[in-house]
DNA sequence: AAGTGGTCTAGACCACCAT
DNA sequence: TGGTGGTCTAGACCACTTA
């Protein structure tokens, strides 16, 4: 390899991001919780010893990143996984030209078992170690239109139970927020057309055979790691996958 | 409709955002081309009697949205449709956990017709005003794997002919750019699954009634305007479209 | 050495929210 | 009224490219 300098890119790290990364940290270390105000900007001025506008362009960065949400006249708060966080950012499945709309989600099946080779590698695990595993349909606007297969660390997630994942009051990443400390910051998606297999058949009422969309996702916390495995299977007879890239205000 | 206010969101413009809005229009203009090197910020901030930080703000903002390119020690240029920027924006099929790849593209039609109601919505014409469609084949490490069926109002492209779309250098986009000045500036784009029919199995060499993933896309031009209208299926036996939400640094 | 973008500062003032 | 984030300024200095 060789060890290519890009014209126009400096090789010093900006005292703005090496602020942003202490505060990546504190949000990782959990020194601000979910829903908690970050402290005032001046205060992180002094305390840092950095200007003002330093501390700005640290938690631009982390705003953009939708880890803080800015309110002018109220304070910078660490971002929750409310449901309207969830649809906007990781869900993506709508009606043909209409607009988003929430999921009815309907456990199916809970089981703790050992991780696969596929699980353990997405998971950054090792193969057998313990997993959760969790079979959920989601119905929009009253049809099944979902099959969703996901899997967990049981190690990241202690004692979970599937009361508590069928009683959860709003969506699964509030779950692992609340309950465990565990914020999901980003997700890597990959899709693929397939063929209905006969469960998957049965739970969405298609014929087998029928086309359907795959996705495969891993869901990844603050500091990277991978927190869920998730594979849906979706009916886009009706329905579509959106992406809009290079989006602005 | 309630006229609801969202807490913590003025409303007033600022003077940046006007900035950025006046050169967003100078380059649908024309008056700054693509590879050119913008004015430089201090003489910017003179010609509109600024601070450099408010020129700079409205400069990171198109950066943002890469339009411009900002080179330390260079100056800020005009973004190009280039490979690499047409590979890592708009081009999102990748072999199965492999590296991105650039496709060869082989032109297998092209006609001039009239639109049809689709295609009339989604470019934002009327029904029956002139089109040039054209379709190619697509092919990843010497493998047919997407079918490309793209339609683009003839107003737009006038005296666009087959030749310069057969022997054209570099990427489409490069051709819309260099050639007929239009700039695609965004994407939307909206995925399903589906069976291939008789035309696409056989130019993809698959059976007929295998899965395909159909991507439909509207690109945008620098104004919103749409430029382009286009239906991929791909074969995903051996690929993938991948998709990353919230990736940052 | 001259010109460009990148960083960082210090502070004034504004808009908004809670009380 | 006091505290918060948002805007805008003016300037120093640094990093990088080009000639």
């Amino acid at each position: 390899m060789t060890d290519a300098t890009v014209p126009g890119v400096p090789l010093t790290v900006p005292l703005y991001r090496e602020l942003e990364r202490q505060m990546r940290e504190a949000l990782a270390r959990g020194e601000w919780k979910p829903g908690d105000a970050i402290p005032a900007e001046r205060r992180l001025a002094e305390r840092y010893g950095v200007s003002i506008g330093t501390v700005r362009k640290a938690i631009d960065a982390l705003a953009d990143a939708n880890l803080v949400i800015r309110q002018q006249g109220r304070g910078t708060f660490v971002a929750t996984h409310n449901r309207d966080r969830m649809l906007f950012y990781f869900f993506h499945v709508a009606p043909e030209g209409g607009a988003k709309e929430y999921p009815v989600v309907k456990l199916v099946s809970f089981a703790r078992g050992k991780a696969d080779r596929v699980e353990a590698e997405r998971l950054a695990i090792a193969a057998a170690d313990p997993v959760f595993r969790m079979r959920n349909l989601l119905f929009l606007s009253g049809e099944p239109i979902i099959v969703d297969d996901l899997a967990i660390a049981a190690a990241r997630f202690p004692g979970l139970t599937e009361k508590q994942f069928r009683d959860r009051p709003s969506t699964i990443y509030n779950l692992y927020q609340d309950a465990f400390g565990i914020t999901v910051a980003r997700s890597s998606e990959r899709l693929r057309a397939t063929v209905a297999d006969a469960e998957a058949a049965a739970l969405l009422r298609l014929p087998r055979g029928a086309p359907l969309l795959v996705i495969r996702r891993v869901a990844l916390g603050l500091g990277g790691e991978p927190i869920e495995w998730r594979v849906s299977r979706v009916n886009t007879a009706h329905h579509e996958y959106f992406v809009d890239i290079g989006a602005a205000t």
